[in-house]
DNA sequence: AGGACGCTCACGTCGCGTGAGGGTGC
DNA sequence: GGCACCCTCACGCGACGTGAGCGTCC
């Protein structure tokens, strides 16, 4: 088993280590080992949960606490299809609900990116039409 | 010409109160009139510009000042088309840089989106097929 | 003239950044 | 035994939320 110290960690998910204490303290990631009860040390499965985690956070932009939720709906939809702990048909179908939701908002999100990028692109035409007034070369 | 109220505003905009009033005091929206220099009375275009100012914030995911600074390159870029403040190519140069790589950003992160959006479907895919061992109809 | 709405402090909260002061490990 | 790394407070900051206490409007 491989172990990593919090430097390690933050290195390679791109977080600080404050956000990963904070994480930690806040029970958005779960508290790792520790060497003697000192140092946290991490595994690759650990990692691995972080790396979701962040990509949650980039995609959804909620609260740290909407996100902890999330998280927690996700896994139990993941737990559910293993032999125990089945949900009721009315509980998935709220699930269901929740998770189109989400769809539907990320969804949203994107429209509106589209439509930035569109007003970005039409700046850069601007752009063009007036450097070919003063210059002859394009880049 | 129609007058707003500081309430209106935030239903229009769907801002509160204290944001717009907070927008107001760290410059990143212009103050708007004033009935007797007590009460904001906001116009339409004001409204616009809130909304433009809304939509580039959600998009780009900036600080406050970050995108202060963004929407004064914008401003300056579509006020260079009229008669005087020419930018000198070298500023065009770097400010085509500039949108070119905000695009790319938030081709990422759309990019990151579509695939969150796929692993929402997958979830969504398993709670179907559970739901179909224990239910007859589908909504 | 009363109630709905406006105003300005000013303190609280969340998500971290940034030391200070001290311990750990190879 | 150095030196790089770890730890826990604890205070600061940006972007607001949330009253308190008071004025304004129709």
């Amino acid at each position: 088993m491989k172990w990593y110290k919090i430097d390690d960690v933050a290195k390679i998910t791109g977080l600080t280590k404050r956000t990963l204490r904070y994480y930690e303290e806040i029970g958005l990631i779960k508290p790792p080992e520790r060497s003697n009860g000192k140092f946290r040390l991490y595994t690759d499965e650990d990692i691995e949960q972080i790396r979701k985690l962040i990509l949650a956070r980039e995609v959804l932009g909620f609260s740290l606490q909407e996100l902890q939720e999330f998280l927690s709906l996700k896994e139990k939809v993941e737990r559910h299809s293993e032999e125990y702990n089945r949900l009721s048909p009315y509980e998935l179908q709220e699930i269901d609900q929740n998770l189109k939701q989400q769809i539907r908002m990320i969804e949203t999100k994107m429209e509106r990116m589209r439509k930035f990028i569109e007003e970005l692109e039409d700046l850069r035409q601007k752009i063009q039409s007036h450097q070919n007034l003063t210059e002859k070369e394009d880049v």
